[in-house]
DNA sequence: CTGAAAGCGCTAACAC
DNA sequence: GTGTTAGCGCTTTCAG
């Protein structure tokens, strides 16, 4: 009757290119992804026309056809928050150099972390790979993923039978106590992660012991009342650096977690108009961006590097799976870059001006 | 043979369900998208088997069935970036509210924009809606995603013929500018953008004009070199601030475009020994987190929000078309609620602890 | 080295 | 109301 309502213009086809190249879908289909079995006249001309047609693979089709989604998942606790999303521009970049799609998921909630992992999510269906941020994967979990052949990294956690890009974190509480005892300081309060905390996060309770262990190695003694919980933001730091200074005998410095409860930790001594760092020292950990700005010294760790390091583990994983489903030799073991994850995990103590010796002792 | 490979294991397809249910899959299919024509036993009874089940459709073959994906990309400039990552977040919660994928992708560069928004790049295979920020969006490339299908909607710049969620950036600038005028400041400097944007964007531009519209008003006259760009960045803005301090006569105050570049100027003035607000007055714009920190005065416009609104309209207009092409009523107008709107890009002035009266016409 | 054909799991006419 | 039947665009045996 009428003309057909303008549907969706949409590209060529692999069909297109067939016909045109003069040959059949199959071999456009060998050619462009370069398997072997293909004369390289004829994969030449296959290539030749796929441009001229400007021809692109549906990548619906092609998941559904071979049941790989070329999509890696990132899954963070929030998206905002200058780590997180640092991390997650770390993981785009290598993603999209990949040709893998990126999706990203917030998990702030318990609940949304159970939908993500355990619950049939189909998660399987729209994701080769996953890289789950500062979240600590049961042993359950972990199975499950592996059962749906789901290719996980964590960052920041840990996940049994799963790599793991992550800093150590005992040796960050270690390197900045260490700092501040080197200055003089022997009372060090610590602005820690929650008391409770429903997602089992334990880089808090690495630092703290990283801290301890040269408070001990200084020969000085730990005060539980120094460690007080700052839940990683600037308010909860602030709050803590009050909690701190309220104590009967305060410390003469601070050793914050992260740089967003240091922050917070300045804000306080400012609004006291205390001097910094010569009523309080404060150390933080990660550079963020703002350090530089306030001049804060800080333990830094190389978030983006951390992200892009995830990514391109589980895209490896990810590429290496496929070629063995093809060549039957299943190995479980991943062909981690060591030395790129060590790269991206190493830390190095920046000093600025937020440290420096206890006002006493320097007397 | 050989026991078969255990390959990934997938979950419920619609025919296990319209086994188990009795029925055929096109009814399966109609019950579980609630379409009519389904006897109400029968679409209870789908649903039960359905969750027993677990089953949870396919997206690929979805998609490839439907030819819709349901799925929302949002492109930004980079991931990295308060602003740009608290769009994404605020996206992301609407889209994963209504059932949809979020896909990122960075587009620096102009290369990366040309490839998503001209080639084929079979953005429409991948896409429903897309939402792009700060990114002023051409006549052909409107067209172009048009005709591919593709709803779009900016943040912070414009597409001809598409909807955009941005402030009133002309007002941002008077209301900066009214504020420090009021402070009793005749000579106000201005952190801007880039000299030359590859991107065009043009942001700056308006805020500049409102800048000016307010300094006329007053009666006080512009002095383009009181204008100097700061790419929107920390550094950018303490480049700046440099350059404005080595004026013949520096201004009283500053009227930084962002709050980042804001913080680069606090940060040349702290290091100059310059007080603030005495020596100099600093205004930013967006109310960063870490506004508070520094104690920023700025004018705050809510990011999240705008994010968040953007992605609502996307979806809006997705569900719309869709509805559409059953219904045969081709509409070009999507309801846009623009209350929702008007309260995303209200902005407010915030005065915080960096603007004063300037010191000499203090007395 | 290449082609034919059978799906992948779903949606959308079109019949009944 | 419900079932049947084509596809959607690709990958992957299996023959040749």
């Amino acid at each position: 009757m009428s003309t057909p309502a303008t549907r969706r213009r949409r590209g060529a086809t692999i069909e297109d290119v067939a016909v045109q190249a003069g040959v059949s879908v199959a071999t456009v289909s060998r050619a462009l992804r370069g398997l072997p079995n293909v004369a390289s006249s004829t994969r030449e001309r296959v290539m030749t026309v796929a441009d001229e047609l400007n021809y692109q693979p549906d990548p619906a089709a092609t998941r559904l056809a071979a049941g790989r989604t070329r999509t890696v998942t990132v899954a963070v606790p929030t998206l905002n928050g200058w780590y997180f999303s640092t991390v997650v521009a770390g993981a785009e970049a290598v993603c999209t150099e990949a040709g893998y799609d990126i999706l990203v998921i917030g998990i702030g909630s318990v609940a949304d972390r159970a939908r993500l992992l355990r619950d049939d999510s189909s998660l399987e269906r729209r994701t080769d790979g996953l890289v789950v941020v500062d979240l600590n994967v049961t042993e359950d979990e972990a199975a499950s993923l592996r059962a749906r052949g789901i290719i996980l990294t964590t960052v920041g956690s840990t996940a049994p039978g799963f790599p793991s890009v992550k800093v150590d974190d005992h040796g960050v509480g270690r390197l900045a106590t260490e700092h501040l005892i080197g200055l003089g300081h022997h009372r060090i309060g610590v602005l820690g992660g929650l008391k409770h905390d429903p997602m089992s996060f334990d880089v808090p309770a690495a630092r703290q012991r990283g801290h301890e262990a040269a408070m001990r190695a200084a020969g000085l003694t730990v005060e539980p009342a120094l460690t007080t919980p700052g839940n990683f933001s600037i308010d909860g730091g602030q709050e803590a650096m009050a909690r701190l200074l309220a104590l009967h005998e305060p410390p003469t410095a601070v050793f914050a977690m992260s740089d967003e409860m240091a922050f917070g930790a300045l804000r306080e001594l400012r609004e006291r108009e205390l001097a910094v760092p010569g009523d309080m020292s404060v150390i933080g950990v990660d550079d963020h961006e703002f350090a530089r700005v306030v001049d804060l010294t800080t333990v830094r760790q190389r978030v983006a590097a951390h992200g892009a390091t995830a990514a391109r583990l589980v895209i490896e994983a990810i590429d290496a799976a496929a070629t063995e489903e093809h060549q039957g030799r299943p190995s479980l073991v991943v062909a981690t870059d060591h030395d790129a994850i060590r790269r991206a995990t190493e830390v190095e103590l920046v000093v600025r001006r937020t440290t420096g010796p206890p006002r006493r002792s320097g007397t």
